[in-house]
DNA sequence: GTTGATTGTTTCACTAGTGAAGTATATCTT
DNA sequence: AAGATATACTTCACTAGTGAAACAATCAAC
């Protein structure tokens, strides 16, 4: 009753929760891996695919093609990357780690990200997996929510 | 076992969720009220304050300064804000709805935004309540993490 | 075997955020 | 009162995302 701001209470937490934990997860990426956390979840995505292209990643990541264009085009530039077009179909490209990404990427997975570590202590397994439960609940219902918007 | 990504399942999980809702939001939002979500929420902390500036806003919503000037000038061009230079203080400017901030909001006040009512039905308020700790959680435990690498 | 739809990708214009460096104005300290 | 320090804000260059429009290659249907 004293506010009437109820409902924008999990988004806003949300976004907030969201935005500060990338910004602290890749002040420690950047500083061990030369890398951000959504580069490294690409690289990381490609390396565990044996042949992958765009629309793919697109898809596995949840987001737009434009978004991995230039997620793809900064990596690239950054040597992490390879792109050649697939033999298959000539429209696509596959994607491939350079030495360097893959060398990245061990940099990475060698010194786990202190944050994960302190959620996970903190939480308990129990709690984080009925956590991430939840965020798995509103993923769906976003989703519902969204093709009733476009369809009806 | 399966996969060595652990800990990154949080993560990827929380960002995913967070900017899936956003997404709904917005194109609920941008329909009734002509405001994305962010916008909103700084149109509501500017309403409920009596003289606000900008880096009082920006520690509200747990910004960045230079996010608040790039986002007070896409309001201001929208004619929903207002901003004149402080008496007491002029460094400072103090924010100030228009008509028209008054009437977007509004109009998103009058229609509650379907994705959050979802949610708020599916989780039930105990959930709900439990959730948003855990929000509250982890954003604490950023902020201690981000004290420890700035100073040790 | 064209014709038409679908798919993979890019480009463009946009919102939204970070961080570092700079400019004023205010506030201490002495 | 001056000089150092802090505060309010802006600018710039950047990452990361959306959505709409385009284009070329592929795939289905006649």
């Amino acid at each position: 009753m004293t506010h009437d701001t109820r409902n924008p209470r999990i988004y806003s937490r949300l976004q907030i929760a969201a935005q500060l934990y990338r910004k602290v997860a890749d002040r420690q990426l950047v500083e061990t891996a030369g890398l951000t956390a959504p580069q490294l979840g690409v690289l990381t995505r490609v390396a565990s695919a044996k042949a992958l292209n765009q629309t793919s990643l697109a898809r596995d990541l949840r987001l737009n093609d434009s978004a991995i264009t230039a997620m793809v085009r900064r990596l690239i530039g950054m040597g992490m990357l390879e792109k050649t077009r697939s033999e298959s179909d000539s429209r696509a490209f596959v994607l491939k780690l350079t030495e360097q990404g893959q060398a990245a990427i061990d940099r990475a997975v060698n010194q786990p990200i202190a944050i994960n570590r302190r959620i996970e202590q903190e939480f308990g397994a129990e709690a984080l997996l009925q956590f991430t439960e939840k965020l798995n609940r509103i993923i769906a219902l976003c989703d519902e929510e969204s093709m009733v918007e476009a369809e009806g």
